[in-house]
DNA sequence: TTGACCTTGTTTCATGTGAAACTAAGTTTC
DNA sequence: GAAACTTAGTTTCACATGAAACAAGGTCAA
């Protein structure tokens, strides 16, 4: 099924810049993170989309709320790694839902506060429950070293991508 | 700056379903690969959008047209995992850039033949030539064997979201 | 050969996204 | 103390996405 007619790129010639470089999807490293990443995140979020009613955006911006009240939007957007647009659009939703509480800094009225509300408290507690069961079924095959391994590659890379981002 | 007033869980009562479970983003698998994804993406694309005007749908169409012609739009989709609605638009893009043309296939007339033109080739060779060079990059600190241990890991994530997907 | 069904690919529609413009509040400078 | 600048968050706009409806060709059975 593989090798319909393409270009076993010769063996001898090589005219110009010809180089047919040998760029198969399967073995490239942004497509494979694209293509598992997708799967991953839609898988997930299909089960708390239809049990709870909160999307991606918004169960992100629960995630760190449940751990850390009182932040702000912008405190919000660094640590899920949203822009503030997302993070305004995803309280948006919360606060019309009931699951987050708001309320301006005394201090600098140009901030708001945001906490999670009695209900959301309760929502974030399932909803993660429900994600890290997910990602123990994800890693269930990943033993303790393999789990290290694999966190720390990411890691690397995370750091290396965000280093390329910055020097051009 | 960590733990503005989180919930340090308390230690020894715990009420009713408040288990309170310990997710932290950073440490939690499907939001690391959503970042790192996304980061490499965006930074990779950039650079093939500005230069060559075509996106991240075109680029993977072109990718599989370069190595294998006279595919179909459904197996172009198969071999990029994008679904038929975003390869058709790819296509009709390419086709109106020109790096693409399509012929009926004589046999079924539903099917359309799509290869690369001419300027689609070469525009193909360049864009595999940058994204190989970006992944050189972005592994750059990484030797052999721990490359093969990063693809092993994303393989078996893969097929492990596959089978989760498929059984409920 | 005609009618029911299936398959390929496109279009529609409702939604999500981010860059840039914007509003409101705070700070600085003279 | 008021113009100039900065910062927090929202809104606008233009575009990407995918599920579902659709059109057109193909297959199958009676």
């Amino acid at each position: 099924m593989k090798q319909g007619q393409g270009k076993p790129a010769a063996d001898g010639e090589c005219r110009e810049s010809e180089t047919a470089p040998d760029l198969e999807l399967e073995r490239f490293l942004p497509y494979r993170l694209s293509v598992l990443t997708n799967r991953v995140s839609r898988l997930m979020a299909r089960e708390y989309e239809s049990r709870y009613g909160i999307g991606v955006s918004e169960w992100r911006a629960m995630a760190v709320l449940g751990r850390e009240a009182a932040l702000s939007a912008g405190e919000v957007a660094e640590r899920t790694s949203m822009d503030k647009v997302r993070v305004s659009r995803a309280v948006a939703a919360l606060l019309h839902k009931g699951f987050v509480e708001r309320r301006r800094d005394p201090v600098d009225q140009r901030v708001a506060r945001l906490s999670l509300t009695a209900r959301g408290e309760e929502v974030y507690r399932r909803v993660a429950a429900l994600a890290l069961a997910f990602e123990a079924r994800l890693l269930a095959g990943f033993h303790a070293e393999e789990r290290r391994r694999l966190f720390g590659f990411l890691e690397r890379l995370d750091r290396r991508v965000l280093e390329l981002g910055a020097e051009p």
